[in-house]
RNA sequence: GCGCCCGUAGCUCAGCGGAUUAGAGUACUUGGCUUCGAACCAAGGGGUCGCAGGUUCGAAUCCUGCCGGGCGCGCCA
């Protein structure tokens, strides 16, 4: 319906005016109609008429054009252009679909990105839901979308847990590995990281023995090494690993098609870099840089002088067997802010060689998911907030209130004080009090539907088409009827919290509807079950976006 | 030092390809359950939109400069 609508303008501007001009409706306030146009003003520079005047020409036109339509035009402040729908216009829309303008595209959405061998933070459960939220808008929008997950079983962090792995068993004795009851195995190993991290940064001679501990386990992947008691505690804690985040995917409902470990990003990444190394990558110091500077941007480390590829080039590796794999035409990519400018040099170092691949990426980023109080978290220290320790707030917090933990509004209620704010910054996690439960939540949003449905078991019928609103009845519908519209907002900018905002005030405007009419028993039951109905679905669609459920009771 | 991001009500945040009276939630004050679920609804107080200039008929929104905060800047990821 905007759409029509905004081509109807246009052309009504082309007709009286003979000017192309491209006609915006936005959704005003409702006192002053169902849609708006500041269009009178824009054009009013262009010839050099009173925004007033042209506004009352176009209004006089478009109430023979948009007869059947719109029901009332009206011009207000400065020259806005207010449209009224007809009711019938109105109730055409309450169970519309919303715009399928990826249909045909294929799309890599990349997020969580945990590393074996480590926990899964806060900051994990956060990409997590986001990245879900957005690969189901894509969806929505008729992509095909594939859910990938990139991780370092290999580097740094996991020689550092491997050095104190071995040291917790007395030795490179695998068999012991068998002692670990299968529900401590991930915080076992959290911790060995940790330890390991700490003997690093205190010195030798820890630091040198995990630096050769590094190379050993680069050349475990070089050689296909499953046997050896090295590469057994190897294969065995990194299974233990992705056994652990499957598990949390599961949990949050949220599933990936493929795992992109860097040990297989690796060497692909490692012989591109060494391929263009003259014409693209530059040696220096023993090692293999990009020179971002020239394009100004900052010179980062590709492989290192010991040989091995760094981040860098396992990211390098990573976008090719990406396309490799699924000849996208769109990357998303969503990780933590810090790495903004890193992600810049490594998509213009790409850019060189194969520039369709950096010219269909596109980096999301989000903030670090803080502590009330301003504490970061940190994996490396072990002072951190886990995924895990969120969740049981929620359900903690949702306990003390209904006296139940039920896991459906734990989870909707982080999912959606994640969602809601927009992404890019910073976002404060108060685990004693940010769940709970109240206002603009999850819960509220849940709570808003199970009451529809309970109408609807009620009434057991799904009332009649409708013709005509009353006052309340047409707040609720017309609520209804921006949903295509924000779903389309939303998964073109590929912003989850368009759809948080809007489900809110959805959300509200039916529990004032739900306030002042009655629906069972009313005169008017049909009319209004119908627009139950229509609110119910719409609601739980909506929810289903952001991956959060909506429980028919609660 | 250079680059990127951010600064809106006590707190947490929307709004930012300019436009009808700056909005929510929370907290605070007050009213509403013999009627479809009160995890709800209704009313009220609370803002120099960091500061100063500029562009514009019109700026929270665009530009410039400051101030304050965060992050990044060669062998970590």
């Amino acid at each position: 319906m905007k759409a029509e609508l905004e081509q109807s303008l246009a052309e009504a501007v082309k007709a009286l005016f003979a000017v192309d001009q491209a006609v915006e409706l936005t959704r005003p306030e409702e006192q002053f109609g169902d849609y708006a146009t500041n269009v009178a003003l824009q054009l009013a520079g262009q010839i050099g008429k009173k925004p007033r005047e042209i506004a009352e020409t176009l209004a006089e036109k478009l109430r023979a054009d948009l007869e059947g339509r719109v029901s009332d035009i009206s011009i207000a402040g400065p020259g806005f252009i207010n449209l009224r729908l007809s009711d019938t216009a109105l109730a055409g829309m309450l169970r519309g679909e919303p715009a399928k303008f990826l249909q045909g595209k294929t799309v890599v959405a990349e997020y969580s990105d945990p590393n074996p061998f480590k926990v899964l933070h806060a900051g994990h459960l956060y990409t997590s839901v986001v990245g879900d939220a957005i690969a189901n808008l894509l969806e929505q929008a008729g992509a095909t979308v594939h859910r990938v997950n990139f991780g370092g079983d290999v580097g740094l962090h996991v020689a550092k847990a491997m050095w104190a792995i071995e040291r917790e068993l007395g030795g490179e004795v695998p068999a012991k590995l068998d002692e670990i009851p299968e529900a401590e195995r991930a915080d076992w190993m959290a911790a060995a990281y940790v330890k390991g991290t700490q003997a690093y940064e205190a010195g030798e001679p820890a630091q040198a023995e995990i630096i050769a501990l590094n190379k050993r386990i680069y050349q475990l992947h070089t050689d296909g090494d499953h046997d050896s008691p090295f590469a057994q505690i190897y294969w065995t804690c990194r299974q233990w690993s992705y056994d652990y985040f499957d598990a949390f995917y599961a949990r949050l409902g949220t599933k990936f098609e493929k795992y992109y470990p860097e040990s297989q990003t690796a060497p692909l990444g490692l012989q591109t870099v060494r391929q263009h190394t003259g014409d693209v990558y530059t040696e220096s110091d023993g090692a293999v840089v990009f020179d971002g500077e020239k394009y100004g941007l900052h010179t980062r480390v590709f492989i290192n002088s010991e040989g091995l590829p760094t981040y860098e080039a396992k990211d390098v590796g990573l976008i090719m067997k990406k396309w490799q794999d699924y000849h996208f035409d769109t990357s998303v990519i969503i990780t933590g802010n810090d790495i903004i400018e890193y992600m810049k040099v490594v998509l213009k170092s790409i850019e060189q060689f194969q520039p369709e691949l950096a010219e269909r990426s596109r980096h999301l980023t989000h903030g670090i998911v803080k502590l009330a109080g301003g504490t970061k978290m940190s994996s490396r220290k072990g002072n951190f907030l886990r995924a895990v320790d969120v969740l049981a707030a929620a359900g903690e917090a949702n306990r003390r209130l209904v006296g139940q933990d039920n896991q459906q509004i734990a989870l909707g209620a982080v999912k959606y004080a994640f969602l809601k704010v927009r992404m890019g910054g910073d976002i404060i996690y108060d685990p004693e009090e940010s769940v709970s439960l109240e206002g603009n939540s999850g819960p509220y949003l849940q709570y808003a539907h199970a009451r529809a449905r309970s109408i609807l078991a009620k009434a057991g019928s799904e009332g009649a088409p409708v013709q005509d609103f009353e006052a309340g009845e047409r707040s609720l519908a017309r609520k209804i009827s921006e949903y295509t519209e924000v779903i389309d907002k939303a998964a073109a900018e590929l912003m989850p919290h368009h759809l948080c905002g809007y489900l809110y005030e959805l959300a509200q405007t039916f529990n004032r509807f739900y306030e002042h009419n009655r629906v069972v028993g009313d005169e008017r039951q049909d009319v209004r079950l119908a627009l139950v109905v229509a609110y119910a679905e719409t609601l739980k669609a909506g929810l289903g976006l952001l991956g959060i459920a909506s429980p028919d009771k609660m």
